[in-house]
DNA sequence: CTCGTGACTCCCG
DNA sequence: TCGGGAGCCACGA
């Protein structure tokens, strides 16, 4: 049984719908936990096979995808161009078009 | 129980 | 604008 935290982060990346993406810094506030954006990304290692999460849809807080080329990357970017997700000419994301916010964030405000 | 690891972020120079 | 350093925390061995 895995702890709150991960159901919470399993559940908000889930929400994510199509032709958007989210922030490992705002899946880990939904989750509760404000500075643990990195435990989001190890999670996504780990229960995005098990719990066939979207991870294509979590990216950093500058809108560009974290995997190095050979971990993933292109399949990541592939998988977002596929839902609608436009990147620019220097592979970022404009987060102002396609950042996903989750309801109830607390830390929707800030910015 | 302790320790290593990580697809992050923020803060300063 | 860019890079380095520290903080943070869950999971698996």
């Amino acid at each position: 049984m895995p702890s709150i935290f991960t159901q919470q982060v399993i559940e908000v990346i889930r929400m994510i719908p199509e032709g958007r993406v989210s922030t490992y810094g705002r899946v880990a506030r939904a989750a509760g936990h404000p500075l643990g954006a990195r435990q989001v990304s190890w999670l996504l290692h780990s229960a995005s096979q098990k719990y066939h999460l979207p991870w294509h849809r979590v990216v950093n807080a500058k809108g560009r995808i974290s995997l190095p080329a050979a971990g993933g990357y292109e399949l990541q970017k592939s998988l977002l161009e596929s839902e609608g997700v436009v990147f620019s000419a220097d592979d970022t994301i404009d987060l102002d078009r396609f950042l996903f916010e989750v309801p109830g964030d607390p830390y929707f405000t800030d910015l």
